[in-house]
DNA sequence: CAGAATCCTTTAAGATACTG
DNA sequence: CAGTATCTTAAAGGATTCTG
């Protein structure tokens, strides 16, 4: 009975359990890749499958595949797809994404203040 | 090679790497349980180890145990040893941990809204 | 190009029992 | 009370191969 956040909120809500609010939130971009996709797209606009795949190197095929059908499945981005040959995917927030976009620049911000005051503190070279 | 974020994020700023501001926010409260310890440490003040396991309702002994380890060992949280018998631990924010509740607030916020929203769009009850 | 499918490894988390 | 230790399960993520 290991259930991921996600799907442990996603129960919760089908059962009238409202009280996970902030764990709603976090079991949207929790996931090793997903605030760095998000961020990408956000401030970046839309990018295409293997664009993503080499700029975040070391991000594996699968995962990333994986990583975007499930933002995809919680509404945050969005996919489309042009009628090329080769064939021509874009993935760009949605509406929804973008009121994340706050959150994820706080973060990007608290990140950059704590990196800085580890540096000063010797703590890290 | 299926590092944790937290540990990843640890080698890459002790190589000079400072290039994850928001994965290094992110590898700070992400964990099942993390988000919600920091929001009722933050809101209402210190609790003990037994306070919270009976808050989180779920939440293993050894989770609770492991996931307070790692918020003390990032420096948002602290720990206090009240020399009596039976002994009393309590656990609270730290400065640096208050840095962290606007963020934590805002997901709170956002996973409110979002829960309003499906409830009008009547995909959840 | 953009992926789905399969197989495999690592890690997070739960259950349970034990200790000062 | 406040943990630690051990064991087990499940899920995330990686590597690789295949396809329209």
């Amino acid at each position: 009975m290991c259930n991921t956040l996600r799907e442990e909120i996603q129960v919760k809500l089908q059962n009238g359990d409202y009280h996970c609010e902030k764990e709603m939130t976090l079991s949207i971009f929790s996931g090793k890749w997903k605030v760095v996709i998000l961020w990408h797209l956000g401030v970046e606009g839309p990018h295409r499958f293997n664009d993503m795949q080499r700029l975040f190197k070391n991000i594996s095929h699968k995962t990333l595949s994986n990583q975007l059908k499930e933002l995809m499945e919680d509404g945050v981005i969005s996919r489309k797809v042009y009628p090329e040959s080769p064939p021509r995917v874009e993935y760009s927030m949605t509406e929804l994404g973008y009121t994340l976009l706050p959150i994820i620049e706080m973060m990007y911000d608290w990140g950059k203040m704590r990196i800085e005051q580890l540096k000063n503190e010797g703590l890290i070279s």
